[in-house]
RNA sequence: GCGAAAGUGGCGGAACUGGUAGACGCGCUGGACUUAGGAUCCAGUGGCUCGCGCCGUGGGGGUUCGAGUCCCCCCUUUCGCACCA
């Protein structure tokens, strides 16, 4: 009977969902493990390279359960956002449908990948039942003054008509359509994620089970310096401008002094200065100019003198007062004192606008000539020209001179921040309303928990003009006020997904409690998540945000923890090699398409070239493997395991069609294996099935330790090895039907986690009446591990010269002798020395002579 | 520019605390079975000599009986941040 995956693998998947094999009752576990794929967008583009993390999830969840542990793995929606909505400009569909639609499609991908979750705990964010929670932790934010309304320049995106938070502009562009990002000022929605921005950073340090390379794009983010704020007097103002410095040392050394165009003393300083209107032109330039304008190298410092001076509160001298476009003003307080000798950015603005630079700091003992400078020294190193600092190292220099700031009441230690607040409104329909209602006579209210939820009219005009589509609705917009019950408006913008995203993992606990946000006591016991497992690209967004939220939960005595995610794993994706037509832009056409147009004589060399090129798999760019025809040809296990073995699972990995049949000969041998087993006649144990039975217990070994370190392609490699060894052993003539049976089953145990439909059809057809996704995970016999023979390699200084095979744990002098005995050693110890003797046990003997 | 990670056969990749480099798989070569096969099975497969042997983990130095692994310098690639004072 041929291996016929088409045949077995819908078996299986409906007697696993008939028997509930995920579903797990959080409420009795006790030795639980909570493990979590990232909440999915159903898009309906699941694709081979998209499945890794899925798959990844899966065959750690069948170990763990055969394991005997309490895991929970389930799945939901992050059903709101912008593609939906889009989809219904274009298409003329509601964004529910379409959303519905896809998760239908998303839902039998999965089940065709033989994946278990837990689907009595499934959730889907665009749900009233899930969103009216959101509605209810924007209230609670509200009340402690997270959540606020404020007017701010913020990222509008042209191509999405709507703002986007700071996390969401890549390059100056928006992250999902490319447009360029321009600066408007709003009256926006913000949570205040800035008030946790010392306690986010500060708890990346007890994420041991995080990869350093997020956590260090969160400290990046968060951007935590230490410095001072120091009040530099401005006579003409008659009051003086604070800046931020992390260099305080360097104060002597400060000539000038640089705003912000956006700085709010601006218009008192050129009120009555020389070519005031030139520079209130030169502002609104700079100010209208797109954040990656803006930003970019090419433009250039550039800045206007205000005509004003302010006293260096430690020289006591003048300096001027400068405009520049390279002073940001959301960071620190928009004013920089600049310190040309110290500072790459200050000295370019010196020998732009000549002004003067002073050396104040000595590293390795060398003072620099200002007028030979070619660049700042901003290293550390020691004070000079520094009244009382002068002498002192920096470090100590900086300590010292805060000090002075302090008892002087000009300034004091301050600690600044990158981050900014996270701005959740979007002027967008397939949202979360936010719960908020206008009223001319109470002014801002919020509407009171029991008329929640807010939900969202689905009869909508989706025009695609500017707006949010919300507006036009009267039936929402007007409504009567909670305070005075007089007219008022409903706010109109919904929230960005990321919030959807924020606390999801706490509701799968209880999806269906419509009494709370979720059982606080259950949490407890199932929390912080034992697994999370998702892109790199959440790195910062959604991994901040719910490190944010979880926060504030827990100082609302919501949770009992502060780190939602115990331990992080992210899966490398999966890229495919093609050919890119640069004639039709961003078509990406598959092998082969390529070798046709190559063998067609009149194509060749001439109109478009085919450009090799290397890119993740993406259905924009026309190169995924669709999983159906795989699934078709192969199945779902050989593409399990193919995904798997394929690289390890954090790298990067270039999916190969030719690599695919290895993962499909390897289950047909397996196959085979167990067929041939099973006409085998001899009762009897048999001695040569010694070596077949060691490796048996040697797999166990190592399946079990790299399946828990997520080393699943050198776990399969292991299993590969194995049933090589059950096939040497029939090859050779082996009939034992217990010794070959008893390997053969451990084997379909141990590749059941990677490959689960033809591990349960050979366990069927090996007699076992209970499935083997709850069969127990087996247990190496250290005994049986043992090799009693091994082989040693003979070394004379240090190079290779001979193996010689000696029983375990043999005496150091006997393998010595037997080793010098070797011909070919001999031959190399002849009219030489024997200096010395390294006998590593079990392993090697290298001769020293000489 | 700053920061991080990684360089091993034709390819994907193994090698736990320094201990026989190249496990496992793809591809390739030869053979078997076949009308045929791009299906399956068996054998071989780092390079040079193809005899003993020599050389091999980006390059150069060092430590060591012994280095892919540890230390120093350099090169390359990828990723993240990018005027954050």
């Amino acid at each position: 009977m041929p291996y016929e995956p088409g045949k077995i693998e819908p078996k299986w998947q409906q007697r696993w969902a008939g028997e509930k094999v995920a579903e797990v009752d959080v409420a009795d576990a006790t030795d639980k493990f909570y493990m979590l794929n990232m909440f999915p967008y159903p898009s309906g583009d699941l694709h081979v390279g998209h499945g890794r993390n899925y798959i990844l999830g899966d065959a750690l969840y069948r170990f763990l359960r055969m394991q005997g542990r309490a895991a929970l793995n389930p799945m939901g929606w992050d059903a709101f956002g912008l593609p939906a909505e889009n989809a219904a400009i274009k298409r003329g569909i509601h964004p529910g449908e379409w959303t519905r639609n896809n998760i239908i499609r998303e839902k039998e991908q999965f089940l065709r990948w033989g994946i278990l979750y837990d689907w009595s705990k499934e959730i889907a964010s665009c749900d009233p039942a899930y969103y009216r929670w959101n509605q209810w932790l924007f209230l609670r934010l509200y009340e402690k003054g997270l959540a606020y309304r404020g007017k701010a320049p913020v990222n509008w995106c042209p191509g999405c008509q709507t703002v986007l938070a700071n996390e969401q502009v890549i390059e100056g562009k928006c992250e999902r359509c490319g447009s360029e990002v321009e600066q408007r000022e709003l009256e926006q929605w913000f949570f205040r994620i800035t008030e946790y921005a010392d306690r986010l950073d500060a708890g990346l340090d007890a994420l041991a089970h995080w990869p350093e390379k997020v956590k260090l794009m969160q400290r990046n983010w968060i951007g935590r310096s230490i410095g001072a704020d120091v009040e530099f007097p401005v006579p003409s103002l008659g009051r003086p401008i604070v800046i931020f410095t992390t260099r305080p040392d360097t104060i002597f050394g400060a000539t000038f002094m640089v705003l912000a165009p956006e700085h709010p003393d601006v218009p008192d300083l050129i009120r009555d200065a020389a070519g005031r209107e030139e520079i209130e032109g030169w502002i609104v330039r700079v100010k209208n100019l797109s954040a990656l304008q803006r930003q970019s190298e090419q433009e250039g410092k550039e800045g206007r003198f205000t005509g004003k001076v302010a006293i260096n509160p430690f020289t006591g001298e003048e300096i001027p007062i400068w405009l520049g476009n390279f002073v940001l003003p959301q960071y620190g307080t928009g004013a920089i004192m600049s310190v040309p000798a110290h500072d790459q950015r200050d000295f370019e603005f010196a020998r732009q606008y000549d002004l003067p630079i002073r050396v104040v700091v000595a590293v390795d003992g060398v003072i620099p000539d200002p007028a030979a400078m070619t660049e700042a020294v901003s290293n550390d190193g020691v004070s000079v020209d520094s009244g009382l600092i002068s002498g002192l190292q920096s470090p100590k220099a900086i300590e010292t001179i805060i000090d002075e700031i302090e008892r002087r009441g000009i300034g004091k230690r301050m600690v600044r921040y990158r981050l900014r607040d996270w701005l959740i409104s979007r002027q967008r329909y397939w949202g979360t309303p936010i719960p908020i209602v206008y009223c001319s006579s109470c002014g801002t209210v919020p509407v009171p928990d029991a008329a929640l939820p807010v939900e969202l009219p689905l009869d909508v005009p989706f025009t695609g003009r500017e707006g949010n589509p919300l507006a036009m609705v009267a039936s929402f917009v007007d409504v009567a006020c909670p305070s005075c019950d007089g007219p008022a408006r409903r706010e109109t913008d919904t929230m960005d997904t990321f919030v959807d995203s924020s606390w999801y993992y706490l509701r799968f606990i209880s999806p269906h409690d419509d009494e709370r946000i979720f059982d606080t006591a259950l949490v407890n016991r199932w929390l912080p998540v034992d697994q999370y497992i998702g892109g790199i690209e959440h790195a910062i967004l959604h991994l901040l945000y719910a490190r944010f939220i979880c926060r504030a939960l827990y100082d609302m005595e919501l949770v009992a923890f502060e780190e939602p995610f115990a331990r992080l794993f992210n899966q490398g994706m999966i890229t495919k090699e093609g050919y890119r037509d640069p004639a039709e832009n961003m078509t990406w056409v598959p092998l082969a398409e390529v070798e046709f147009r190559e063998s067609m004589p009149y194509r060749k060399g001439s109109g478009s070239r085919l450009v090799p090129e290397i890119g993740k798999m993406s259905k924009s760019r026309f190169n995924v493997v669709p999983p159906d025809d795989l699934i078709a040809r192969f199945g779902a296990d050989t593409e399990r395991v193919y995904t798997l073995f394929i690289a390890p699972p954090e790298k990067e990995a270039a999916w190969s069609d030719e690599g695919v049949i290895g993962a499909w000969r390897f289950l047909n041998r397996v196959w085979a294996a167990g067929e041939q087993i099973l006409t085998l006649t001899d009762d009897e144990s048999d001695p040569a099935a010694a070596r077949m039975i060691r490796k048996t217990h040697q797999t166990i070994d190592a399946v079990t330790r790299r399946i828990g370190r997520f080393e699943m392609n050198t776990a399969i490699s292991a299993i590969m090895e194995l049933s090589n060894s059950i096939g040497d052993y029939l090859n050779g003539g082996g009939r034992s039907r217990p010794d070959a049976g008893g390997s053969y089953r451990t084997l379909l145990q141990l590749l059941h986690p990677f490959a689960p439909h033809v591990t349960e059809e050979l366990w069927e057809m090996f007699g076992r009446a209970e499935m083997i996704v709850t069969s127990r995970w087996p247990v190496a016999d250290r005994e049986l591990m043992q090799e009693d023979v091994v082989t040693i390699a003979i070394q004379v200084n240090g190079k290779l010269r001979g193996e010689i095979e000696v029983p375990a744990g043999s005496p150091e002098e006997m393998v010595g002798s037997k080793a010098k005995a070797h011909p070919k050693v001999a031959q190399y110890l002849e009219g030489k020395d024997l200096v010395k003797t390294i006998h590593v046990p079990g392993k090697l003997v290298n001769l020293v002579v000489r």
